[in-house]
DNA sequence: GGGGCAACCTAACGCTTGTTAGGTTGCGGG
DNA sequence: CCCGCAACCTAACAAGCGTTAGGTTGCCCC
């Protein structure tokens, strides 16, 4: 895939694998496929990380780090309900897009893990979990709290699968994207006909 | 994981496989571990299928079969568009936890699969997801041709999310689960004062 | 009642995997 | 000036992988 070197260090044998755990899965990468994007050899990798499991481990912290600050930087500089999860929808999205790989293999790869990686990474996820839930509270009128969850697993999972298909540098823009998502998410198809958003398109199928 | 056998034979392998796909994907599964639940040994495999790899795309090929199968038995029993597509909604649920393992191992570990694999069952691919932009058009008013596949694709970014949380052994039943679903998607959430829909929950995090 | 074949077996192959042991290098501080 | 340590290296390991070769069994059909 990737042909030679990225940045040499700890950090870059991270991006590397997390580059590689996107694509790949966590079990179809080889820490020798690894080193040779980070421009070392395997047994170099040991000297930043304890095994193979720790390295995804530590990709998977980073993934979670950058979602939770570009939450935090959303802020609450638009109060509106409407325009603020757009705010944060349109964060999220840039995450998985534009802040590096780590979000991006965090969500292919999480449940690619071993269950035991997994539960490592969980008390982390949980945290993020819990201020979209307080968001959705805060913006959603009208669902009972006990919904919340739900409401934000669906939203999840249509926000996240577009790392399966969406383009970044295809005609539509991550802008475009997230209006589309967040209005789809607070009115459903009704609104077609109120809004226009530009013309969207997958990379190639799916 | 699970211990002893299923039926042996082909479809014993098949559904074997399956199972263990979707719990660790393609990489993560070994030809040894789905002899073991199958009740047979792992040379025994060959006599079925020619390679792990053919024995992958068998999966993935019935997976689809099976949900296009489920599709067509909705049949245009509903007419009207919102119960049309709530129907719709519904079978395409029930493939991923009431018809065997075979669409939940699709969903979850067609991503997971060598760039090579992937292309062997494109093609088939294609045409579930050309009924269900047809199933679109006649359903949902005011969207323009053009955004439909990307309607389709948050869509079922929605749907098939749910094997990821979902318990269908839970308190929130498939039928409420897919009636939520689809009104989301129509109306967004704004229709949460106006129906009331039983108390949902997943299994556990996520 | 015996030929044929599907369905399984045991044993082994070559290869890749994650990981370790034990260097070598080069730079920054006392 | 040389100590110490971070960052890398080469070489090798045992275990596990997908796969093959070459049986053995037992049922069905003529």
């Amino acid at each position: 895939m990737s042909v030679v070197a990225d940045a040499p260090g700890r950090h870059g044998v991270l991006e590397a694998a997390a580059r590689r755990f996107v694509a790949q899965g966590y079990a179809a990468t080889t820490v020798r496929q690894i080193a040779e994007d980070s421009g070392i050899k395997a047994a170099s990798i040991y000297h930043h990380f304890a095994s193979k499991e720790d390295l995804f481990v530590a990709v998977l912290d980073e993934g979670i780090r950058v979602m939770v600050d570009a939450f935090e930087q959303v802020g609450p500089s638009t109060q509106r309900g409407d325009l603020r999860l757009l705010a944060h929808v349109r964060a999220h999205l840039g995450t998985l897009f534009e802040h590096g790989p780590f979000t991006a293999a965090h969500v292919t790869a999480f449940f690619t893990a071993p269950a035991e990686v997994r539960d490592r990474v969980v008390p982390v996820r949980d945290d993020y979990e819990r201020r979209w839930n307080r968001l959705l509270r805060e913006t959603v009128e009208g669902a009972p709290d006990r919904e919340l969850p739900l409401l934000r697993l669906l939203l999840f999972g249509a926000m996240n699968s577009t790392i399966e298909w969406f383009d970044p540098d295809g005609e539509t823009t991550l802008d475009q994207l997230a209006a589309l998502i967040a209005d789809q998410f607070l009115h459903g198809t009704t609104s077609w006909g109120t809004t226009s958003w530009g013309t969207a398109s997958p990379k190639k199928e799916s």
